[in-house]
DNA sequence: GTCATTTTTGCAACCGGTTGCAAAAGTGAT
DNA sequence: ATCACTTTTGCAACCGGTTGCAAAAATGAC
C-alpha cells in the first residue's frame, strides 16, 4: 500500500537519489528532473517517510510537549497555542501526559527511543527535576511557566512569580485592605512558593497588617472550593481579601464565599492570577494579574527552535511582564 | 551521543541481532546472553530507537489525536484521558490541531509522513470528511464523539445525539414548559443537528407548542452569552426553557440571562448536554444531560486498538446512553 | 559417547530514506 | 570540434534497527 521512493525512481525511469533530491530542498536537481519526479510522485501519491529520512538526517521535527496540568481550563489554551505554533513551523508536538508520574527517567527514555528533536516542558506545577532530566540526556528543553532560578542550566520562559506577588499585595495594600490572605495553589509548586514570597515581601513593608495565608491542594475549582470552605469553617473570620494563586482556585473560592452568603467584593475582597478566559465572563468578573501567555508560548516555540540549531545554547531566562486586570472582584481604591 | 544497538553489541561481544532481540518480546534469546546484553545495555544507557524499528515492522505506535476544539473546556478533560490512556498501552499520542482547517488532504498527507499506526478524531464539530479521508488513506481511524450515519465505514464512538434531542425535550414537557427554545452550536455540527432533530421530533408528539431555534457560532461560552444576548434584544420574550447544544454554551446563556436580570429557573429554565466538571459547580449547578466521556474514550481506545491488529475491520458504531443530571436550573415537575 | 532434535546464534539482506564521491552531462569560450 | 569548468546524476554506503535462514550449540534419549 504505501508508496515508496522506489516506487517513484522506477516510474519515473530515474535513480533513488533524484527523487531524494526532489523533495530535499537545497538540493541540486535540474528542473527537467524535478518535473519528471514530481509528475510520477504525484501520479502515485507518494509522500516521503519523515521517519526514514530522520534516520540519516537525525532529525525528527517532533517535539515532546510534557505536562501534568490537565485540570486548569487555561492548559486547553496553552496547548492549542502550542500546538498550532508548532505546527506553523513544520514541527510536530508528541504529548506526554505526566500526571501522576515523579520518576523523570520514564518520560526520558521514552522521549529518546522516538528521538524527539526538542521537549517543551508547559507547567508551574511539575518538578524542575524533569526539565533538568531532559537537559542532562542532551536533549534540548525549554520549561515554559518554569522557575527560572531553580535549575539555571535550563532554559525558562515565564513571568517572575516574585513580582507579581508583589504586585498583587499592593493593589491589596492601595485599596485599603489590611486583613489579607493568601491562598495559595499547591505548596510544592514552584509557582505558589513564589508568588507566596514576593507577596509576603512586599505586605512587610507595611507594619500592622493581619496576614494569613493557607494552601490549597491542585490549582483547579474544586481545590479552591475546598479550601475555602475550610477557612469558613474553621478559620472564621475570613480575611478582607485574598490572593489565590490562580484564576480557577479564585473562582472556586468565590464559589464557596457565595454559597456562605458572603459578598464579592463587598464583603470579601479576591484576586486572581492570569486572566483566563472565564475571568472575563460577566458572572465572574474577576481582578486578577494578567500573564501574556501568548507572548510566553510564541517565546518558548522560538527558543526550543533556536535550540534544534545550536544545542548547547547558553541558558536565558525570559520574563514577561504581568500587569493587574481590574474587573469587579476588589473594592475600589478609596 | 546516542548509543546504539552496534555500540551495545560490540561491547557485550556478540551480534547485533542479538541485541535486536533481547528488546524484542517473544525472540528467541538464552538467559545467559540475555543477561550479557542488558549488562552492557544498562552500562552505555542503551534504549532502542523505536522510529528506526518501525522502519522494518512497521509498527511506529504513534496515534494521531485530532481535534479542532481547543475552545471548550470539556476537551481539556478528553486530552486527558486520551493521553493517559494511549500511554497506558504504550501508544504515543501525536496531536494534531485542526483548528480553522478545512482541508483533509494536508493532515493525512501530515499523518502518513509520520507513520502513525491510527487516528482518533475527536470532535463533534470537525466534518466527517476527515475521518473518511483517514480511512481513505488505509490509516486505521476511529472518529470518537461523530455521527455514526455520516459515515458507515468509519468507525464512531459516542453518544445517540438524536435520542439525547429526544431526551431533552421530554425532560422539557415533563416540567410543564409550552414555550420551548433550541439553541444549539454551530449549525453546520452534527451533533447539532442531530440533537435537533431529536428534540423537535419529540415535540412534534405534542401539538400546541411553541417552539423557536436558533444557533450559536460555536460550542463556547462567548457564542452562547452573544446568540442569548441577541434573542433578549430581537425576539423577546425569550422562550420559557431552552435545551442548549452543550454545557459551555448554557454557560454563557446563563450569563447573559443573569446580566438582563432574569432569573433561572424561575424565570427561563435551561438544560444542557454533557456535564462538565463546571456544570457542577454550585454557582453554576447547571441542570444537563451527562455524556459518558471516560467510556467513550475508553471504548474509543480499544477500538483503535483492535483496529491495529486487523485494519479492515467491519466499521462499527459503538453508542453509549446518556441521562439527565438534575441540578437547578429547571424548575421541578409541577 | 553417538545421534537426532530442539534451541540459540550470527550472517546478510532489508526497511525507506540520505549523501559523499566520482562519472556523466551541460555550458561557454575558442 | 575541443577544452576547461560547472552542474547534474547515479552508485554505493550508511542511518539504526529487524528477520529469514542456515550454521552452531545445547539438550536429551539411547
Amino acid at each position: 500500500m504505501p508508496v515508496t521512493l522506489k516506487d517513484v525512481a522506477e516510474r519515473a525511469g530515474v535513480s533513488r537519489s533524484a527523487v531524494s533530491r526532489t523533495f530535499t530542498d537545497g538540493a541540486s536537481v535540474s528542473a527537467k528532473m524535478r518535473r519528471k519526479v514530481e509528475k510520477a510522485a504525484t501520479e502515485l501519491g507518494y509522500s516521503p517517510n519523515a521517519l526514514a529520512s530522520s534516520l540519516t538526517t537525525g532529525r525528527t521535527k517532533l517535539i515532546g510537549l510534557v505536562s501534568n496540568n490537565f485540570h486548569n481550563p487555561i492548559f486547553l489554551e496553552v496547548f492549542d497555542l502550542f500546538t498550532r505554533g508548532l505546527q506553523d513551523r513544520g514541527l510536530r508536538p508528541l504529548l506526554v501526559n505526566l500526571t501522576n508520574e515523579t520518576e523523570p527517567d520514564n518520560s526520558v527514555r521514552m522521549l529518546r527511543q522516538y528521538s524527539v528533536d526538542g521537549v517543551v516542558v508547559a507547567s508551574s506545577t511539575l518538578s524542575p527535576a524533569f526539565a533538568r532530566a531532559f537537559r542532562d540526556a542532551g536533549i534540548p528543553v525549554v520549561h515554559s511557566f518554569g522557575r527560572y532560578s531553580s535549575s539555571p542550566q535550563v532554559h525558562v520562559v515565564g513571568i517572575d512569580n516574585v513580582e507579581c506577588g508583589r504586585m498583587a499585595a499592593r493593589e491589596l495594600l492601595k485599596r485599603g485592605y489590611r486583613r489579607i490572605g493568601f491562598l495559595g495553589g499547591p505548596e510544592q509548586a514552584t509557582s505558589t512558593q513564589d508568588r507566596f514570597a514576593g507577596f509576603m515581601e512586599e505586605l512587610a513593608k507595611h507594619p500592622g497588617l493581619n496576614v494569613k495565608h493557607s494552601y490549597a491542594d491542585a490549582y483547579s475549582f474544586k481545590a479552591g472550593r475546598a479550601e475555602m470552605q475550610r477557612l469558613l469553617l474553621n478559620d472564621a473570620p475570613v480575611a478582607e481579601a485574598y490572593f489565590c494563586g490562580d484564576d480557577v482556585l479564585s473562582i472556586g473560592v468565590l464559589s464557596a464565599l457565595q454559597d456562605a452568603g458572603q459578598r464579592v467584593p463587598e464583603d470579601v475582597g479576591l484576586i486572581g492570577l492570569n486572566d483566563m478566559e472565564m475571568a472575563s465572563w460577566e458572572n465572574i468578573s474577576l481582578t486578577t494579574i494578567r500573564q501574556p501567555i501568548r507572548q510566553i508560548i510564541r517565546s518558548s516555540i522560538e527558543l526550543v527552535e533556536a535550540m534544534l540549531e545550536e544545542p548547547d545554547r547558553y541558558p536565558e531566562a525570559r520574563l514577561f511582564p504581568c500587569s493587574v486586570v481590574e474587573r469587579r472582584t476588589l473594592r475600589s481604591a478609596h
